[in-house]
DNA sequence: GTCTATATAATGATAGAC
DNA sequence: GTCTATCATTATATAGAC
């Protein structure tokens, strides 16, 4: 019961502080920093909102804990996944848990869309671990060499988490109900296909993006009639 | 000057009531719509509160003109770029214009990001937009035809948004400027590449995934030992 | 149309009893 | 540690002068 890792009981026997740290994941995910308010967290707690103050000092001292908290979490989360075989999915067998993880989701999905430094210390986590996992790939002979690896591991990532910020509206789109494993069904196949196959026939369009590139002038066509 | 598209001049003969609304939209963009104030409104837009309730009637209500603006905006730029050779890079070129569509594009962003119908709407076009675009490659011969082009478009629309929600870290990872040009240069190739070789070597991975989703039981691995 | 002044409500935070 | 009561500030929104 006093386990580090298995802190996610039903939460019944964490400490008021704990609790009330929680409910302030809870409510920040749900609808963002500034929309929250101590006294909805505190509600959300079964506190007064005085409490809240008491144990965090200010607002901003509660969303340091939270972050420090849900930043814990996540990174432990992220090590166990670090295998080759789980890049792409790392976010969705993330997703796969929702009933367990549904706050923390929700609370790094609203850290990566504010200036916040805990949605950039997140992101910057991912990618690292995107780089690792294929740097391994390679070694291994499953992933590609590719020529720029780190900027590789920048827009792979990118892609994974767009499945956890946009995830609301994939799950629209697809028909399935809010994100979580009935969407990841959906989109699995697809997205690894994609990640196999590749989405064009041939180089030409990669050919002419090259060309475009080493181009002197970067703006071909303006809205204006010519720069 | 009259033109509907041509409506973005340095927007210093605009009328008041869309000064006041330019101004929103560039401050729901850079603070997302709760943090922003009726009153950080008025200042940016050089009127007193009173005049943007007079014109809107709430904030809510500045939200919808907002939204109904950006959207329709937004809508157009999209039709011009309908053509197969822009899919994975409508949104880049749409970003190739910071100083022109930098507060509609961090809008969007915020819209995308809370529960908004704007938000909907916005990627739903986005989706419907891939889709057309993938149907007319794959008749054209320059894309894959896919077994589930529906699903597909979701993927790949979600990926090019993912470059807009979270530009702001991709830029930073790849050590440029906030999101804009430079980004784009350091993204576009590797991004492409992935799209035309893939990113795994060969289809072990797909086989894997497709074995996984056809098992009846869809909870290979669990948090606690086995199941 | 635009402003100033103000009403009203909600917010973050404090003080002190228990 | 926890609460109630309250303060000071800030928010949206209103009223009315110009």
């Amino acid at each position: 019961m006093f386990s580090i890792l298995n802190m996610r009981s039903t939460a019944d026997d964490l400490s008021t502080r704990a609790r009330i740290r929680d409910a302030a994941i809870a409510l920040f995910g749900r609808q963002g920093f500034s929309a929250a308010t101590i006294r909805a967290v505190a509600t959300e707690a079964g506190v007064s909102p005085g409490l809240v103050i008491h144990h965090f000092g200010s607002k901003a001292g509660l969303r340091e804990a939270c972050d420090k908290h849900v930043l814990a979490e996540t990174a432990g989360q992220g090590i166990r996944k670090a295998d080759p075989h789980a890049v792409g999915t790392q976010i969705q067998d993330f997703l796969s848990h929702p009933e367990q993880y549904a706050h923390e989701i929700a609370y790094v999905r609203q850290s990566l869309g504010d200036e916040s430094d805990a949605g950039d210390a997140f992101f910057d986590a991912v990618v690292a671990q995107t780089r690792a996992i294929i740097e391994a790939g390679i070694a291994g002979g499953t992933i590609r060499a590719f020529d720029d690896v780190a900027t590789t591991a920048v827009v792979v990532a990118t892609n994974s988490l767009s499945m956890l910020v946009l995830g609301r509206h994939a799950a629209r789109a697809v028909g399935t109900g809010e994100l979580g494993p009935d969407m990841l069904r959906a989109l699995t196949l697809p997205t690894v296909d994609l990640y196999t196959h590749g989405f064009y026939t041939d180089t030409r369009f990669l050919d002419a993006a090259r060309a475009a590139l080493e181009a002197p002038a970067p703006e071909p066509t303006g809205t204006e009639t010519a720069s």
